[in-house]
RNA sequence: GGAGAGAUGGCCGAGUCGGCCGAAGGCGCUCGCCUGCUAAGCGAGUAUACUGGGAAACCGGUAUCGAGGGUUCGAAUCCCUCUCUCUCCGCCA
C-alpha cells in the first residue's frame, strides 16, 4: 500500500512511476474519492464534537426535565451522525480497496523496461558443467532413476503434482536441511515453522489479496488459504506490531510447502518439476530500518546465492526491470540457475525489497526510544526453491550412465550417499 | 462435539447503580536527582490512528477498553452476534 499522503502531494509523479510497470494501472479517481471522504469526515467530526460537548452538559444537570429540549435535539443529531458514519464507512472501504489494488512504486535501483527481455544481468557465478554427452532434462533423468514419479503424482491428485520416491524424496529433504542449517547457523536467521494456511488478513498484508485471489487455493467454507509462499505467514508474524528499533534487523528462515493454482499458465512447463501446484521452499524474510533495506536485500541475495555456490552450480543474477517486478516489490533480483538438460537459465530464487509497501498494509512498525513509530522495510527471497534445486542437481550432476553424482556438501545429509543410481 | 469462564494501555490489574474513564494502581521503560560501585530511594514523563492549525516545538478535534451491531442525549460498563483464549468432559495424531 502506498502512503496516502504521498499520493495526495505527488499524484502525477506516482502515476508516472507506476506507468513504468507497463500494466494498465491508473490512479484516476483517487483525488475525487479522497476529497469527498475528507470533506465528510470533517463535517462528521464537527458534529460529534458538538454531541460530546452537549452530552457533557446534560450530564452535569441534576434535573433532567429542564433539558428535554436539548435531549430531543441531540436525538436528531445522533441520527444524522449515524447516517454520516454509514456513508463514511462506504467511502473508507472504497478508498481502502483502491489503495490495496495499487502496486508498489518501482524503486530507483530498478531498471526501466517493459518485459523480461529488459532485465539486466548483474553477474554470473561458476560455469556450466563440461558434459561429454547430450544432457537430458531432469524429468528423464529422474524417471529413469525412479526417483521422480509424475504419473503417480497425477493419479494421486492431478496434473502438476509429483511423487518423489526413495533417494529423490531423501534428496528433497536433504536440501531443505542443508538450506535451513546454512541460513540459521551461518547467516543469522531464526528458524520458523509457520502454519501452511493463513487467513485473509495475512494474505492482504503481503499483497496477495485482494488482487490475486485466482492464484490461491482456498479452503471450502473457511476464510483460510493455502500459502503460496512462506513469505505470507512469516512476514505477518509481526503484523500490527511495533518492534523495538534495537531489535532490527529481524531475520527469519522458514521451510514450507507452497501451493499455487498457476492459473493462466496452461501449457507452460507442463513437464517435470518446474511448475507444480505444490512445491517446497526455504524462504528468507527480513525486517529492517528503511535506510538499511538496500543493503539487506544485497545481503539476503548473497545468502541465497551461497546455496548454489556450496552446491557448485552455475547461475546468474538478474535485476528485474520495472515491467517485470511483482505487485508488491520495489526492487527484485532473480537468481537463475543453469539447466544443461534444457540449455537455459531458470529462476530458482526471487529476492525482493518491498520497502514499506507490505509494512504499511500489515502495520509492521518499529520505534526508536520515545520517537514516533515508523514502518519497517520488508525483504524476502527464496533460499531456495527446493524442487527447482533438485532439478538443477539432476541436470548438472547427471552422468553418461544415467546416474547422478551427489554434490559433496549434500552427502552428510544423504546418509553418506555419493551417487544416485538405479 | 458438550459444559463453563474470560478478552481493558508494553505487561499485570481496577473499573461499584451507564456520564467527571484514554481509562485507578502496580510493574516495566525514559529523563532528572541522589548514591564510592551495585541495589534501593525520590521526582517527572510514558498508547495508537486519522484529522485541523503551525516552519517547528506544540496546540485543538475525532476514534479506539477482542470484532461488529443495538439500546441511550451519553456505553469499557446494558443487550445481541461473531472471533479468539482458558478450564472440564468426550474424541483424536
Amino acid at each position: 500500500m502506498l502512503d496516502i499522503r504521498y499520493l495526495r502531494d505527488n499524484l502525477e509523479e506516482a502515476e508516472a512511476r507506476i506507468k513504468s510497470r507497463g500494466e494498465g494501472y491508473t490512479l484516476a479517481g483517487f483525488r475525487d474519492l479522497d476529497d469527498r471522504k475528507r470533506k465528510l469526515l470533517h463535517a462528521n467530526e464537527a458534529l460529534k464534537a458538538e454531541k460530546n460537548r452537549l452530552s457533557e452538559e446534560i450530564a452535569k444537570v441534576k434535573d433532567k426535565s429542564t433539558v428535554q429540549q436539548q435531549i430531543a435535539e441531540m436525538r436528531a443529531t445522533s441520527q444524522i451522525i449515524k447516517q454520516q458514519d454509514e456513508e463514511l464507512k462506504q467511502l473508507d472501504e472504497e478508498l481502502r480497496m483502491f489503495l490495496l489494488t495499487v502496486p508498489n512504486l518501482p524503486g530507483s535501483a530498478t531498471p526501466l523496461g517493459s518485459s523480461e527481455a529488459d532485465n539486466v544481468e548483474v553477474r554470473r557465478w561458476g560455469s556450466a558443467p563440461a558434459l561429454d554427452f547430450s544432457p537430458k532434462p531432469h524429468w528423464e533423468v529422474g524417471e529413469a532413476l525412479r526417483i521422480l514419479d509424475f504419473e503417480t503424482g497425477a493419479k494421486l491428485t492431478g496434473a502438476r503434482f509429483t511423487l518423489y520416491r526413495g533417494a529423490g524424496a531423501r534428496l528433497e529433504r536433504a536440501l531443505i536441511n542443508l538450506m535451513l542449517d546454512l541460513h540459521t547457523e551461518e547467516h543469522g536467521y531464526t528458524e520458523m515453522l509457520p502454519p501452511f494456511m493463513v487467513n485473509r488478513e495475512s494474505m492482504t498484508g503481503t499483497g496477495q489479496l485482494p488482487k490475486f485471489e485466482e492464484d490461491l487455493f482456498k479452503m471450502e467454507g473457511l476464510d483460510y488459504y493455502l500459502i503460496p509462499t512462506a513469505e505470507v505467514p512469516v512476514t505477518n508474524i509481526h503484523r500490527d506490531e511495533i518492534l523495538k528499533g534495537t531489535d532490527l534487523p529481524v531475520r527469519y528462515a522458514a521451510y514450507t510447502p507452497c501451493f499455487r493454482k498457476e492459473a493462466g499458465s496452461y501449457g507452460k512447463d507442463t513437464r517435470g518439476l518446474i511448475r507444480q501446484h505444490q512445491f517446497n521452499k526455504v524462504e528468507l524474510v527480513a525486517f529492517c530500518r528503511p535506510e538499511e533495506s538496500s543493503a539487506e536485500l544485497e545481503r539476503l541475495l548473497g545468502n541465497a546465492e551461497k546455496v548454489l555456490q556450496l552446491l557448485c552450480i552455475h547461475y546468474r543474477v538478474m535485476a528485474l526491470c520495472s515491467g517485470d517486478i511483482g505487485f508488491s516489490a520495489a526492487q527484485t533480483y532473480d537468481i537463475e540457475v543453469w539447466l544443461p538438460g534444457q540449455n537455459t537459465f531458470r529462476e530458482i530464487s526471487s529476492c525482493s525489497n518491498f520497502e514499506d509497501f507490505q509494512a504499511r498494509r500489515a502495520a509492521i512498525r518499529f520505534r526508536d526510544g520515545e520517537k514516533k513509530p515508523e514502518f519497517v522495510h520488508t525483504i524476502n527471497g527464496s533460499g531456495l526453491a527446493v524442487g527447482r534445486t533438485v532439478v538443477a542437481i539432476l541436470e548438472n550432476y547427471q552422468q553418461a550412465d544415467g546416474s547422478v553424482i551427489i554434490p559433496t556438501v549434500l552427502r552428510p545429509y544423504m546418509g553418506g550417499m555419493e551417487r544416485i543410481t538405479l
